[in-house]
RNA sequence: GGAGAGGUGGCUGAGUGGCUGAAAGCGCUCCCCUGCUAAGGGAGUAUACCUCUAACGAGGUAUCGAGGGUUCGAAUCCCUCCCUCUCCGCCA
């Protein structure tokens, strides 16, 4: 949710923003602005009146003290209207108070302006790319290698719970863990503190972290009990802290957290759902930073490293492209993919995602800290996958499958293996 | 799941209808005093929003778990929900 005042200061800015998100119609913004107004007028409005009326009720108070029965009485008299009218205010105001909350929610973030402006996957930026990518034609998609060994078992999956549900099994089991371990052992590493999450969340948490009313149909719902599924443990980790406010020496907040992520993922198919591709439930260690805003973009640039060096770690080719404004999504305001080389698909593949949302999430969250004696300022949050494990066991599987159909255990997991090969 | 108790400011903890946005203590900040690993005195110390102001700031409204109700007036009474604690039950 982006500031009020903000958008009122920058009415332009903010309509480019949404122009250059992908959609079309930026009257949200006067409306918002209109609906602002009313409501502003109509609290200044009830607040007046609700003083006066105070005003009278201490006199009244004052008068039954000093047993003035008949003068109080008169005052009583007098307040009847004003009740009437402060319940009717109340009304309005709450009235207006929810439109103007509701169309302030579906304004997306601004993007910065280092940005690039652009609407589809052509227009991201290749930020980097590091190794070679293995174009030999031999390699075999990973689908077909863990078949062999009977490593995944996405059959039993379908009848235990439903397609997107795999089993791992023996030494793609042990990968997994392996890599969360290693994975969350680097974030610790790297001043990072680990957290383990509840798995369901609230409306509130949904809300506090975008995931409503932007991205609803992603959720598995819990309707008995009012949860959601989490999607991420982004959700979890970043409304830890919600309604906080942070004292000066607490910021920076960092966590490294692992978690299954479950999605809905509706509308997918095809070779984007093939194999590891796309799952409805996955592992994945997250980390989220919650900063001051003027450091929030040296921060993203750290966290992207961070990334960065456990797939150099696991010697895995990949780049990283920088999403332009169509392609970033309704919370961020600046957001760098990285894309793992999968040589058996012959394809770039997700494995994270590392993005700013200054205040954005903050502000729903409120999520503050005292900047000095007299200012409290909004936070700035990030998050980024580190690294989302079902592409990376693909990844790893097809790029260190050797002809006979083996697969070599990578350098840094060694410590978890016994044995050279899965 | 059943029975009981309770939820007040950063913390402890008063407060059962009016001058209580909230005593007192602790903590914290600033000042004064004090020559020493300490003590004493004073002042200040929630958040959100609105209005006025160029600004410093001033005023107003709301908030005592959440929401609703009674009342001229509610932390205080009533209802619903949430949460915590104790006992029982169940259980990894």
């Amino acid at each position: 949710m982006l500031d009020i005042n903000f958008i009122r200061d920058n009415k332009e800015q903010v309509e480019q923003a949404i122009t250059n998100k992908g959609e079309k119609d930026t009257s949200i913004v006067e409306k918002v602005l209109d609906m602002d107004e009313k409501w502003r007028s109509k609290v200044h409005e009830g607040d007046l009146i609700r003083a006066e009326s105070n005003t009278k009720a201490k006199e009244i108070g004052k008068l039954m003290g000093q047993g003035k029965k008949e003068e109080a009485q008169a005052i009583i008299r007098e307040t009847s209207e004003m009740k009437e009218k402060i319940k009717e205010l109340e009304e309005e105001v709450r009235e207006l108070s929810e439109e103007r909350e509701d169309l302030l929610l579906k304004i997306p973030n601004v993007p910065h302006p280092s940005v690039p402006v652009g609407f589809t996957e052509e227009d991201n930026e290749t930020f980097k790319t590091w190794g070679e990518t293995d174009e030999r034609e031999w390699l075999k998609p990973h689908w077909e290698l863990t078949e062999k060994h009977g490593w995944i078992d996405f059959k039993r999956g379908v009848k235990v719970t439903g397609a997107g549900f795999p089993f791992y099994v023996g030494a793609v089991a042990q990968l997994q863990r392996a890599l969360i371990n290693y994975f969350i052992n680097e974030g610790v590493k790297a001043g990072y503190t680990e957290l383990q999450t509840p798995y369901f969340v609230n409306e509130d948490s949904a809300r506090g972290t975008g995931q409503i009313p932007d991205k609803e149909d992603m959720m598995y719902e819990i309707p008995r009990d009012e949860f959601f599924v989490i999607p991420t443990a982004e959700v979890p980790v970043t409304n830890f802290h919600r309604d906080e406010i942070f004292e000066l020496n607490e910021v920076p907040a960092k966590y490294v957290a692992y978690t299954p992520c479950w999605r809905r993922e509706a509308g997918s198919y095809g070779k984007d759902v093939r194999g590891l591709n796309r799952l409805h439930q996955f592992d994945k260690v997250e980390l989220v930073k919650i900063v001051k805003p003027e450091d929030s973009y040296d921060e993203l640039e750290s966290l992207r490293e961070h990334a960065e060096k456990l797939l150099e770690a696991l010697e895995l080719p990949y780049r990283t492209l920088l999403m332009c404004t169509g392609d970033m999504g309704f919370t961020q305001s600046k957001k760098y993919d990285l894309e793992v080389w999968s040589p058996g698909q012959k394809r770039w593949l997700e494995v994270s995602s590392c993005s700013n949302f200054e205040s954005f999430q903050a502000r729903r969250m409120q999520l503050r800290y005292r900047k000095d004696e007299k200012d409290i300022e909004t936070l700035h949050t990030l998050n980024g996958s580190g690294l989302a494990l079902p592409r990376v066991v693909a990844a790893i599987i097809e790029t260190y499958q050797e002809e006979n159909g083996k697969v070599r255990v990578p350098e840094v997991l060694k410590p978890f293996f016994d044995r050279d090969h899965l």
